[in-house]
DNA sequence: AAGGGAAATGCAATCGATTACATGCAGCCA
DNA sequence: TGGCTGCATGTAATCGATTGCATTTCCCTT
């Protein structure tokens, strides 16, 4: 029996006999064959495997999301490389690196922070690498993408505050040059102005993504000469690091001030206060972005238009926001 | 100039004269070459490729370690596949696939449920397949591991409760069938024993190792007719799933009970109260798991006998724990 | 100038699966 | 029986980099 009939029948079943097919898995059986997925590539030109390029694998939100895309891929037979902290002085030579060599089929990218024009180069011909922006979108960029309508959850976290009767309403921001910082203030400021409250710029905070900014956020809070009564921060983490640090300095959370955070992470529910927050459907993102990536793999002909899928996030309400209340009907702090 | 005079250029640039190895590398410049890694791996019988095989990417913990082995296998020159949720029925048909196929050169495994058979299997001839486990630990495989002293951890964290003047010390185990539950289970009683205190096996409260078996367990704790002052909890998700159902029973930590964590996640330090845990340090677990696989992968001949490298936790103090008083003396709820 | 040796390069086989094309074979109809 | 159809299988080229071996080039020595 010739090499081809064996491809043929572990390839395309249909295409031999039933006997040559019964033998040829009988042998397989008992060899204990299997295809080398390197000699597969190099004939087929692809190599059933996408990666995920990714700022900080570490970081629960974006595990999270690497969860789902590992799940979604091995349905569909592929294999999950990833690439960790992507954006740097050398991503563009990453990229390269991994694609026109065979290692990839795909690129989900869940960094905004690759420069553009390393990724033009990489989905133009001739290298046409199939590509999908995840979580964090590059604006205007022409690729398909998937993500959450960060601008307006924001304003509806902000809305949430104005309706508990809070007027002096802070923000902490996200790390400088990140989209969703952007889009996030974007939907904190729309939300003030459309309530007929002025914006101070004062309690826009900087900070980043992580517990510590978040903690040094308080600080920049409590150095303020008059504070906002709640706060919108950025994203869970950023919350919690802020929380951490009013308690250091004595004050309570929601007593002296009310926190929305945004993702929902699973600590959110079991912290305490429980925390107010923008749910992210991450599984549903990283399942819905590593389908789509697959689709654009294996379809024909390409699809051209980008197409941009948001999906939409949730207001979980918890223990972390409460009535607005002067300082003087607050009950006395506790010893 | 030939094909074989390229290819020394790049892999070995000294064996080619000054002049032939500018030129190549100027074409190369020029026409954007990339080296298929799909052919190189046919001919060279490896793929520069290591598999990580882990229970949950989702789960921080094992996040973290992840991020570790990607940038030491990067440094390396290797990249890096996954494979989630692995244990289950077929996992050693997957690794069966996974291997003898030229995809990957080396598993690291994090998951020690998966059947000890498959590994033998794997690491036997002909397959021979380089294999490091790492933090779950399987009892006397013959494969080299790198992971913490889980039971001496877990002996220094009940000692602190036990100096801490608490005698009534309960412990959340983690999920039935895995080792590291009976590693710290194990600790937990010597450091008891070694106290002279019984052990009252209605206060080994059965759990696992996420938030929701902790909260469980706070129901479970409640339950009982006579509650320990303190607890160890087998991981800090554990035991901030068992203090969030504390809290619900009004209860609080560390006024009412003590509770120690193991991991040390990074929410853990502001976590309200800070969790007092046992460090464990994931980032050396997971950068000395991947140097030694690598340096498996490469080394030649193959190290025969197996190696365990087990690294130290360390203890934690934060505002969990506090020493014992009796409920008496206790100051009243506040309401 | 001839010869020797080392360095540089070319030639061609090789890795293992796939696949276009050729061949073989059975069954069927006229 | 001859020829046609269509399925099953075999043959051999192919993917692209590597590498053992052969050959060329170049330099140095005598």
């Amino acid at each position: 029996m010739s090499t081809a009939t064996v491809s043929r029948a572990l390839s395309s079943p249909d295409r031999v006999s039933e006997d040559t097919r019964a033998r040829v898995f009988r042998a397989v059986e008992q060899t204990g064959y299997t295809l080398n997925q390197a000699a597969r590539s190099l004939r087929q030109r692809n190599s059933r495997t996408i990666l995920v390029a990714l700022p900080d694998i570490g970081n629960t939100f974006f595990s999270v999301v690497l969860d789902a895309i590992e799940r979604e891929a091995v349905l569909r037979g592929y294999s999950v490389l990833v690439a960790n902290r992507f954006a740097g002085h050398d991503s563009g030579r990453r990229l390269h690196e991994y694609f026109l060599s065979n290692r990839a089929d795909g690129l989900l990218l869940l960094d905004g922070s690759v420069p553009l024009e390393s990724l033009l180069a990489l989905a133009a011909p001739p290298a046409g690498v199939p590509l999908i922006m995840a979580c964090e979108d590059i604006a205007c960029a022409p690729f398909h993408s998937v993500r959450t309508d960060n601008e307006f959850a924001a304003e509806v976290a902000t809305r949430h505050l104005i309706g508990l009767g809070h007027r002096g309403i802070g923000h902490i921001r996200g790390p400088d040059g990140n989209v969703l910082t952007e889009e996030r203030e974007a939907g904190y400021r729309r939300a003030l102005t459309a309530a007929g409250i002025a914006i101070r710029p004062e309690w826009i905070l900087p900070a980043g993504f992580d517990m510590q900014q978040g903690l040094a956020a308080a600080e920049r809070y409590m150095a303020l000469s008059s504070r906002p009564s709640a706060m919108f921060a950025a994203n869970d983490e950023t919350a919690i690091g802020f929380l951490s640090g009013l308690r250091q300095h004595g004050l309570d959370c929601p007593r002296d001030v009310s926190v929305v955070g945004f993702d929902d992470l699973a600590f959110a529910a079991h912290f305490w206060p429980p925390l107010t927050t923008m749910r992210q459907p991450r599984e549903a993102l990283g399942r819905i972005a590593a389908e789509a990536l697959i689709d654009l793999i294996e379809g024909e002909p390409r699809r051209r238009v980008p197409r941009h899928t948001v999906l939409s996030s949730e207001l979980i309400i918890r223990g972390s926001t409460r009535a607005f209340a002067p300082a003087s009907q607050r009950p006395a702090p506790v010893v």
